[in-house]
RNA sequence: GCCGGGAUGGCGGAAUCGGCAGACGCGCGGGUCUCAAAAACCCGUGAGCGAGAGCUCGUGAGGGUUCGAUCCCCUCUCCCGGCACCA
């Protein structure tokens, strides 16, 4: 019985049937004996519809967790949504509309799409970041890490836009300008909330080891952020005022060859410097105009650039005594602001020098050179050699000699080793109403008092201005500020920030554990239960900071006690974007692509396998390069239809299948297997192809392929489950869904060869094929490669002088 | 600049351990069916030479190791991603 493939008529009835059965609940029944699998995909930011990346990522995760579920484990396969952020009060600001309006008819529209694509997800966990009941515990958590001193205030500039008199993120900033005004943005100080993740950099930095299943790429992108560095702290004194000035370097084996000292123009001490100096008159327009330059800007200072302070340094290794500067080359944010110059061995140092008519002296001679002219040098020596012109270390070979001159400097009192991270603490506060309140008030008898936990959440109000001006929206509330102090009961004020939405994605895993749970985040049992999770899959877009912090968060918790591990996702799966003509979807360049007008035509099941079909999960589809032409067939929908008609004809007929159709099925079991572990979906759907090919001659020379039809469904369903879901109840008449059958296993007696292709090569070339047993002897293959007429009518008349066997594959017959 | 990853037919890709390069699909060409078209189905499809058997070339370029290299090593070119004056 053949059976047409209608993907609009199948997808709808079991999307329903499907939410009837409850097909996809996690159990949390202690009763269940089944090991656990949490398959745990990055929860979507609800910016509009559905797009192409979650297409793609979702087919992913959603097959992982269709096939764990099928291996025999309790799957919990939750979804959730990263709700809080930019995008839905900048459309209130544009259209009028409450951001929880907008927001929540998003995550809507998204929850309707994914229950079009038949996602596996136990909606009974849903999650949003947004709702009270979540961000009640971000809070939480919030006060948790206040009460360890690992959230504090300090100083930090934000971008300023004058004309709209309004904070700007990073992405608001577009060459400087604001992004809606198009004012020149400026930086302003104001005090915020950071969260104190370097004093877990080490602890980050070593428990990578310990995350065995990730990408090597995301390991090493995680370390190179964390950027430890290894080196000595020297202290340097200022000769005029006798300030005592700490730099940090990884070259201590560099000191004697310093020839100036530079401060960054945001230094505290380069004022009182300049102005001791008498120089303030030239430094202040360099550090004025480094305080209007935005964010982004600041970090692309000219090398060049930069002003005497009229003062100097006096090197501790020698005492010799070279000028101060002030320049933007150097950074506020790493090492301690300031910087021995060291212009024969760094390039920026050695362009600054340059420019400035500055001495540049060679302390590592390169060992195949006799002398170098640092005059004729064109850009700074980066090589090892001999330590040279450095008093006591003379001779010593560079870089070895950086731990023997770190140990003299120790044994001195001249420095001390030291490490440094390029990590720098997670600031947290954004000046912005659709996020988590901080939950501080700020007393004027008590200073920062945390609201207690039995007053959380601290609730958003909702009558609120979102025009942009002055203050953020919170802070311009009429009353929602204004409170009396926990502590005092005096007269206080909340603070108006409220916190980064990564502050939110940090913990989403765990409350998916506890739904609903009232008495904190999360019931450790739970977490006991499903935690690490066992696969995340997502976006390699947040292979650095999305990442970092739920390890962060992660180790904290573990520190409260709270969760019994240190590493929340031991196994990461990161599939590749999906992109356009080699660009990236954008609105702006209005290339864009959606996947529901591809599921509305051809349907869900065929929308997946285009996306796992394409390439390797990991890599990035262009779809560009593999779209079906407007109107046409995609190759996925026409191979579903023929896995209809094959399916169906071999579920009618009660003809014995031959033995090499059984072996296929066999090797297929076998593949697909191995490819569903390691989501090498593409190649698992070839195979697959391969075996509806053979059924498909087998059933048209006569032959029976019911067991084929059976692995072919079985195999499919974590693919295509609709019309898996079809095919087993409504074709081969199975009762319970395919989705809760078991994986089907393979026999290796059965897929093994009886017979294999033996290649014959004479001089590394083929010359022949011959079928042999797949027992064969080296001697009957060696035999068989010398009968061959391929190889003989090459050979004619030349000796052979070596042969090579390897049976039963491949024999080489060397002249 | 640094770090990471790549480069295979007209296109997406396959080759899991150094052993038949191009699986599977798309596209294209031819055919069956049809008044015709679409759909479906069948055959063909790396390049060159040849009537054919077959031969030669071929995995970014050049070299090396090896009986044998898409795979290992060296040099180079180009592309993609990440981070960038990180001392």
């Amino acid at each position: 019985m053949s059976r047409r493939y209608d993907a609009s008529e199948i997808e709808p009835k079991w999307q329903r049937r499907w939410a009837d059965e409850g097909l996809y609940r996690a159990s949390d029944d202690p009763r269940d004996e089944r090991p656990r699998f949490y398959a745990l995909d990055m929860f979507p930011y609800p910016s509009g519809d559905l797009h192409m990346g979650h297409a793609e990522a979702f087919s992913g995760g959603d097959a992982v967790a269709r096939y764990q579920s099928m291996r025999g484990y309790n799957v919990l396969h939750p979804i959730g949504w990263d709700a809080f952020g930019l995008n839905a009060e900048n459309a209130a600001i544009k259209r009028g509309t409450p951001p929880a309006e907008w927001t929540y008819a998003n995550i809507e529209q998204q929850a309707a799409s994914f229950d079009r694509f038949g996602m596996s997800f136990d909606w009974s966990r849903r999650v949003q970041t947004c709702d009270p009941t979540y961000y009640r515990w971000t809070q939480w958590l919030f006060l948790r890490l206040f009460e360890r001193g690992l959230a504090y205030r300090k100083n930090a500039p934000v971008n300023w836009c004058p004309s709209d008199q309004t904070v700007l993120a990073n992405e608001q900033v577009i060459a400087g300008a604001c992004e809606r005004c198009g004012a020149m943005v400026e930086r302003r100080a104001l005090t915020q909330w950071f969260f104190k993740i370097t004093d877990y950099a080490q602890r980050l930095l070593d428990d990578v080891d310990l995350l065995t299943d990730w990408p090597d790429r995301v390991m090493t992108m995680q370390r190179n952020w964390i950027g430890r560095s290894e080196g000595a702290e020297v202290t340097f004194t200022i000769e005029e005022t006798g300030e005592e000035i700490p730099v940090f370097t990884t070259r201590p084996d560099t000191l004697w060859g310093v020839t100036f000292f530079v401060f960054s123009v945001e230094h505290p001490a380069v004022r009182r410097l300049a102005e001791s100096g008498g120089t303030w008159d030239e430094v202040a327009p360099l550090v004025a105009k480094a305080a209007a330059t935005s964010l982004v800007e600041r970090e692309a200072a000219d090398t060049r650039e930069g002003v005497a302070l009229g003062v100097h340094a006096v090197n501790p290794v020698n005492g010799e005594r070279v000028p101060c500067f002030a320049a933007p080359y150097v950074l506020t944010g790493y090492g301690t602001g300031a910087i021995m110059a060291v212009p024969a061995h760094d390039q920026r140092d050695f362009e600054f020098a340059r420019a400035h008519d500055l001495p540049v002296c060679v302390v590592i001679q390169p060992e195949d050179a006799i002398e170098v002219d640092p005059e004729a040098m064109t850009e700074a020596m980066a090589h090892e050699g001999v330590m040279v012109n450095s008093g006591p270390f003379d001779g010593e070979p560079s870089p070895a000699s950086i731990a023997k001159v770190t140990a003299w400097l120790e044994a001195e009192g001249r420095g001390k080793a030291a490490v440094n991270f390029r990590l720098r603490d997670w600031l947290i506060s954004r000046q912005r109403y659709w996020g988590a309140p901080i939950p501080i008030v700020h007393c004027p008898a008590c200073g920062e008092v945390a609201v207690p936990d039995d007053q959380l959440p601290v609730l958003l109000p909702e009558d609120v201005d979102f025009q942009p001006g002055g203050e953020s929206p919170l802070a311009r509330h009429p009353s929602w500020k204004d409170v009396s102090c926990p502590n005092c009961g005096g007269d206080a004020v909340r603070d108006t920030d409220t916190m980064d939405t990564f502050v939110d994605s940090s913990w989403y895993f765990f409350r998916y554990c506890s739904p609903g749970y009232e008495d904190g985040p999360f019931r450790r049992e739970d977490i006991d239960r499903w935690m690490p999770a066992s696969q995340y899959t997502g976006g390699v877009e947040h292979a650095i900071l999305h990442l970092l912090y739920c390890r962060f968060f992660t180790k904290a918790l573990y520190d409260m006690g709270m969760v019994g591990f240190v590493e929340p996702f031991p196994k990461l799966m990161n599939q590749g974007q999906v992109i356009y003509g080699g660009a990236s979807m954008s609105k702006t360049k209005g290339n864009i692509v959606e996947p529901m007008p591809i599921v509305e035509r051809w349907g869900a099941d065929t929308m997946r396998l285009i996306m796992l079909f394409a390439g390797p999960f990991e890599d990035d589809i262009d779809w560009k390069l593999i779209e079906t032409e407007q109107g046409r067939r995609p190759g996925a929908h026409s191979w579903l239809g023929r896995v209809f008609t094959a399916v169906g004809d071999a579920a009618g007929s009660e003809t014995e299948e031959p033995e090499e159709l059984v072996r296929l099925t066999h090797r297929t079991i076998a593949g697909v297997t191995d490819d569903m572990e390691r989501f090498r979906f593409n190649t698992a759907i070839s195979k697959l192809m391969v075996l509806t090919n053979e059924m498909r001659t087998v059933l048209d020379a006569g032959g029976g392929a019911a067991g084929a039809a059976r692995a072919l469904v079985l195999l499919l369903a974590p693919l295509a489950p609709f019309a898996a879901e079809e095919l087993w109840r409504e074709v081969l008449g199975e009762r319970a869904s395919v989705h809760m059958s078991d994986w089907p296993t393979f026999d290796a007696a059965l897929a093994a060869e009886d017979t294999v292709t033996m290649v014959i090569q004479v001089d590394g070339k083929v010359r022949d094929k011959v079928e042999v047993p797949s027992g064969i002897s080296d001697e009957e293959a060696l035999a068989l490669a010398r009968a061959s007429e391929g190889a003989a009518r090459i050979l004619a008349g030349r000796q052979v002088a070596k042969e090579i066997v390897r049976a039963p594959r491949l024999v080489n017959l060397v002249t």
